[in-house]
DNA sequence: AGGAACACGTGACCC
DNA sequence: TGGGTCACGTGTTCC
């Protein structure tokens, strides 16, 4: 793309707009037809007229072009925290900033709102005991566990008996009670005489504590069951 | 900004790259020295040598603004979800589009960030008692309570029995302790026989909570005001 | 062929 | 004045 070689049509261009943009007739009888003009202005009725509105279109679709490029930019200028006069490439830098930052911001909202799925407590409608240990920065030893059962109203202090006994301390508690059936989300701390192994013992109290509820409704179930024989009983 | 006129420069440096670049002093011993010579190569020894460096450092310039600025594009390009091969003005149509809409997206954070806010149960140093009451969507009367005040292995078992005397049923509840200091907060469900004046007793029955435990704080500067007074006593 | 997108060089303008 | 930015017209290339 050297200059001379790439404006050899710009130069076409001015001859024709110079010459014979103003009467084409004018330019074909001012000159006789040598082999320049023939090529410029002979064929200037049919193909290089053809070649300026084809010139013509180019020119306004570049300009259409850079217009929507440029409206795109003044709309990013408008969102942005930034004057109307930053040029360009600030522009464009200030918009990739943004978008990264934003991006990891999203990042983050994705991770914060797995976090704050584990606070959507509603209890299921299944009896759930899970324990797992992890520890602090500290290296002190956590157990979470995660409890769901129907609800009663020694639960709490039982629960609390469980933890006290263990010598859990407890860091973090949550629970969530709706329709009978409660949630309970637990961060509890080792003090130095557990190992590992305690998970186990947490683990099979949380689920004693569970079953002594489902027991409960397995009472009224049994209840219920009983209640039906004897009905058939009294029927019979 | 006509074409005609815009190219004036331009046909210029053509002709003086074309004519003279080779070998100015060619240029000038070739051609008299008339008015257009000693225009263009006369003073191509001095003035227009120094245009043409000013030419070359002006599109020098120019070309490194164009990849400073299509550098940025490319920058987007490989962060927003789109090939490399969409064109500029698409492109930038994605970025606006991205940037509104992370924008609003940033504002339902702040929204959701003020809810997870109550979420960040971090004790605090001073004691508290907060209770604001709303209601459900069934119009049932909801108490959200929030406490902190020092911790004790009877303050649950307490505040269980607290909501327990009110006949208030707790909905959710989280705690958190930190460094023998603890965070409550709850929402309950008061009944049929509450009226929006039970406010009140939960209330002072919270105060009165954590007034236990700062009594026994206190309990401990007393102990220690009484240490630092029998020291005294001792030493007098 | 003809439109669309791009890079380029250039003139104009502003510190 | 020089250095920087912009808009413009143009040449080129790809469908």
């Amino acid at each position: 793309m050297l200059p001379g070689a790439s404006s050899e049509k710009s130069e076409l261009y001015r001859i024709m707009t110079g010459m014979c943009s103003t009467s084409f007739d004018v330019g074909s009888s001012f000159l006789p037809s040598d082999s320049f003009d023939q090529a410029f202005c002979d064929s200037s009725s049919e193909s290089a007229q053809r070649a300026l509105a084809a010139l013509r279109n180019h020119k306004e679709a570049e300009k259409r072009r850079r217009e929507r490029i440029n409206s795109h930019l003044d709309k990013l200028r408008s969102i942005l925290p930034c004057s109307s006069k930053t040029d360009k490439a600030s522009l464009l830098a200030k918009v990739v900033e943004r978008v990264r930052e934003l991006k990891q911001e999203a990042a983050m909202m994705e991770q914060t709102s797995r976090k704050t799925e584990s606070y959507c407590l509603i209890p299921s409608e299944s009896d759930e005991v899970t324990v797992y240990s992890s520890s602090d920065d500290g290296g002190r030893l956590i157990f979470k566990a995660s409890l769901c059962c129907e609800d009663r109203s020694d639960l709490m202090p039982e629960l609390i008996g469980i933890l006290k006994s263990l010598r859990l301390k407890t860091l973090r508690a949550e629970m969530c009670t709706v329709g009978g059936r409660i949630r309970n989300v637990l961060v509890v701390a080792a003090d130095s005489e557990h190992s590992i192994e305690s998970i186990h013992f947490l683990q099979s109290a949380l689920k004693g504590l569970v079953q002594k509820s489902s027991d409960t409704s397995a009472d009224r179930s049994k209840r219920r069951r009983m209640a039906a024989s004897a009905a058939r009983q009294l029927r019979s």
